[in-house]
DNA sequence: GTGGTTATTGTACGATCGTTCAACAACACA
DNA sequence: TGTGTTGTTGAACGATCGTACAATAACCAC
């Protein structure tokens, strides 16, 4: 008799191939059902695997949650640095790149708020996503800095050797421009009928012009 | 024998005291644990009372969760409009008043941010929720839409007969204000110790100096 | 082929979830 | 003091949760 080609009921994967499937089976799951699909079966099912397999990978499901929350931040800052560094050698075009990709999908997206909002709720209470949290946002914290920084040392000449002035209303202005981003990123995704990308990309740019009058 | 003085194994109370009891009940867990407090046990313990009682009163957890969230809504928007009203009978007052209780306790806690999350979480997958967020939400957005419009008023001369200029412009200042008022309680709640409030306050006010040179 | 390694499966377990409901008791009123 | 109303209790139920673990089988090395 011929024998049957016999499919296999499973494949066999690598650890980090596998690790990379279940994590990405997990911030689709966040997408779809937020919180409440944050469970070992939904996200099994998710990723075509049995219930058993994610303790095989992961110790247990908060550290699954925290490896989702790395590669989520580590995707979103990433496409940010990658936005800026593809961007023209110029301050001015550097930060244009930066807004403009703050106000484009996948940033600027309802389901990566969904997700986002989980990842928050979990943060007071939970010890692996506060860690992650440290790792990660200080990535985006020094990439805003930064640019802020070579935008307005432009003023003081070509090496900006002088001393800055008025350190104060600088370093609030820097915190202001981080919330207004952060507050229209969030009322867009919220309602995003209210107004255009290109609007809120406007505001920020004003911000930073009048920044840079006063700096 | 003397008849012992028996204590009574509970209370009745009328069920609308019974029915804020467990509402405040439900806001304290979720300020104290979050997403894990929203648990008809963790809730019913805070209060006091049985499991059962809950569905006694409310039908199901949903309508618990959702009632708690008009009541904390209407807490923290009750505030402000109390705070504006109290204010001197002037725009530019009633609006530091404005900003003085938006960055201020109870709207600048963490605790306050914690419960904010939750309820956000719930948002996208929760009808009532929805609704009640219809219902109170409006009422924040049509102060603010408010104030900003007699605060512009005044530059149209004694009654506002002239039509605004530059509506669009206008329209984005406001959604920058709403923006710049929600990131800096945000960023505040989640790092109280980058900025005073103070300088919070100084923030939008300078906002709305430029809106109105421009308006 | 054969054997060994280990990724994978799927059942089972104890805990906890929201909800139900019959029994109980507090309080008002006759 | 007796009686009715109903706020309240607490056990019980089925569902679902995260995890553990023995059995299975895919795939590689030889």
């Amino acid at each position: 008799m011929a024998r049957a080609a016999r499919k296999p009921r499973f494949e066999r994967q690598l650890p980090e191939q596998r690790r990379q499937a279940l994590i990405a089976a997990t911030i689709e799951c966040l997408k779809r059902y937020g919180h409440e699909g944050l469970s070992i079966r939904t996200i099994s099912a998710q990723a075509g695997v049995s219930v058993g397999l994610i303790n095989h990978h992961f110790p247990n499901k908060d550290e699954l949650v925290a490896a989702a929350y790395r590669q989520f931040n580590a995707e979103l800052v990433g496409g940010m640095q990658a936005a800026v560094a593809r961007a023209p050698d110029s301050p001015e075009a550097r930060m244009r790149a930066f807004l403009e990709a703050s106000f484009s999908a996948p940033n600027l997206d309802a389901d990566t708020l969904t997700v986002w909002v989980v990842f928050w709720g979990l943060y007071r209470h939970s010890r692996p996503i506060q860690r992650v949290h440290r790792e990660t946002y200080q990535g985006y914290v020094q990439l805003l800095r930064g640019m802020l920084d070579e935008l307005l040392a432009e003023e003081d000449g070509p090496r900006g050797q002088r001393p800055r002035r008025s350190g104060v209303d600088l370093k609030m202005a820097a915190v202001g421009l981080s919330a207004l981003l952060d507050g229209l990123w969030l009322a867009w995704c919220l309602e995003p009928g209210t107004f255009r990308p290109a609007e809120a990309i406007a505001l920020c740019e004003s911000w930073i012009a009048s920044l840079r009058r006063r700096g």
